[in-house]
DNA sequence: CTGAAAGCGCTTACAG
DNA sequence: CTGAAAGCGCTTACAG
């Protein structure tokens, strides 16, 4: 049944029966119920979508292009919050959201992608071109990362990685380690190595947080160069462990009795792992993570982390791609968590 | 720039172009990579998806409507596991994944749903009706839940709780209490009455869940009546927390010895609550949980539990939508997990 | 191997 | 307040 059928069956105009459903203003209240009426019991249930998005060039579908993959996506907390906070304004829009992954098996975004109105870039994508085959006309906010002429939500990833090392590093005497995410220009699971390559600070937002870190170090008279760090490639349960094993394994004296982790997925398998070696934690170990993600905080002990508000940032990213917020590229702030894996000095 | 300019710039008709993107043996080599070049040249990046959409019927869209808000939906990690299951399918041919709330603010699932192919429909909807403006041609598979004239991917929830509650009854003597999961007609965040009229096993899957338990208490001769249970609202660390303070906080001689959680975040948070309190677990409290999500597992101690795979769940869903799976009612295995919550008996 | 023509189901100026 | 007509951008038998 098509709006057609229904005009003909009505011996109506299609373009009185189309007002029916989009401008009631524009027929008298009696006729347009009438159609209504009619429709329903015609099982005729308005206006098909995709036709309608072809003549009116909107589709009321919102794309989310997200540089992981999705399993990874929905699988990590702060993506899962980020999306959270997308969906929410969307939802209450009466937008819908499509899912797309920049690490498509074709590494290609499927043509499907270009139906909607605008696009939420989140991550850094593996290729850049593959965003040229969307249509550019429609809006484009990045997430993290800039991507050139559309605006960017962002987090001060250099100031809160400071915050929480200096609060960290204000126990004293320590020897800490750094537990970074993705941060070496080639693939390195376990201890970088001091002539390994490091990503760009544009490249990766850990290394922003690095330098915050680096920053702390120095305030501390801690020499950077004299602090491990370890490199993790994918921030997951699986991967981060065996790294992290490396480390609680060293002999006592080496051992870090401080870990600043890039992630609290980082800082909470640390955390099991150091559990399950009979280490205490703080006494034997202090460790921070970063995000702030609901899992930290609901467990004991509560981790010391620094959390960015990814849900925040979803809504943000979304307004804006509707037009209720303005397209100017933002900086959240983040918020010190003082949990229990890294307390205040007494 | 339309396909149809780029025909008039090269001076052949539309359907050569159409047949350059779609149809390479329809026309010569020659002609086509000429037509692509120029394409490249001009900036058309390939026939609009919109008007394809219309045109072939089609849209390479797939939408899962999600009986809860996205928001929880995307936190929760069975729901976001089951969504990876899905979007992998997807994925690997090129389909897109469309998230729809059945709770939407409007309670009616947006117009732009309806472009998709096909249709996951995850839990119970709130609306039946919902669905009606839903094209009925496509294919529908529904999980968790019986949907009319759909097929449903089921895991065997009455099984997999008998299996567990036998596994945690076989330690005696104990005290077992129940924690479940939306479970009461009304809403009830707390110990459910005697005279607290429960949802039937149609209408909510815990129903299932408890029909496991009480099956297992009759074997170890507890009479059911009189294992008290306590009902929780939402899956959700905040919504957890109360009902199982009031649980722990119980007096000693009280306090139940043994909860049988109907699901691991529920169980995840009376292992957290009970740490904090100083409870020995499993020595002073015994716990067990459904699901298998990672959390549980990856943490000291390991959550004893019973794991749906809701990654196959989710891959199954997707390639009966696809065509690549008959598109069969199924119900999928679920594995006990003996981990140190409740450990077997010695 | 190539092209003319119909039509997918709508919405929207515009005329009456 | 209502309707005739154009056109959104494409694909697909079909004819040549």
């Amino acid at each position: 049944m098509t709006l057609k059928e229904l005009a003909t069956r009505l011996d109506i105009s299609t373009a009185t029966v189309s007002n029916a459903f989009n401008r009631p203003d524009q027929l008298s209240t009696a006729l347009r119920d009438r159609i209504l009426r009619e429709a329903k019991t015609l099982g005729y249930s308005g206006p098909d979508a995709t036709a309608r998005s072809l003549r009116t060039g909107r589709s009321r579908i919102v794309a989310v292009v997200l540089a992981e993959s999705l399993t990874y996506s929905l699988n990590d907390a702060v993506a899962s919050e980020l999306l959270s906070g997308i969906a929410e304004v969307l939802d209450a829009h009466g937008r819908t959201l499509l899912l797309v992954s920049g690490r498509q098996h074709a590494n290609r975004i499927p043509d499907s992608a270009s139906m909607a109105d605008g696009f939420i870039i989140y991550g850094l994508l593996p290729n850049r071109k593959m965003l040229a085959d969307l249509p550019s006309r429609r809006p484009f906010v990045a997430i993290d990362y800039d991507l050139e002429g559309c605006p960017t939500v962002h987090v001060n990833n250099e100031q809160a990685s400071y915050a929480i090392a200096c609060h960290a590093l204000a126990h004293l005497p320590q020897r800490p380690a750094v537990i970074s995410l993705r941060l070496t220009k080639h693939p390195c699971n376990g201890r970088i190595s001091a002539e390994q390559e490091l990503l760009a600070a544009s490249q990766t937002i850990t290394h922003c947080r690095l330098q915050g870190f680096q920053r702390a170090f120095e305030r501390y008279a801690i020499d950077p160069a004299s602090v491990p760090m370890w490199n993790i490639e994918e921030n997951t349960f699986a991967v981060c462990m065996p790294v992290i094993e490396e480390i609680l394994d060293l002999p006592e004296g080496q051992r870090p009795t401080l870990l600043l982790c890039m992630s609290d997925r980082i800082a909470l398998t640390a955390l099991t792992l150091a559990e399950q070696r009979g280490l205490r934690v703080p006494d034997d170990l202090c460790i921070t993570g970063f995000d702030g993600i609901a899992e930290g905080q609901y467990r004991a002990p509560r981790l010391t982390t620094v959390r960015q508000d990814s849900l925040a940032k979803g809504r943000l990213a979304a307004s804006m791609i509707l037009g209720k917020e303005p397209m100017t590229t933002t900086w959240l702030e983040t918020e010190l968590i003082l949990g229990a894996t890294c307390p205040p000095s007494a």
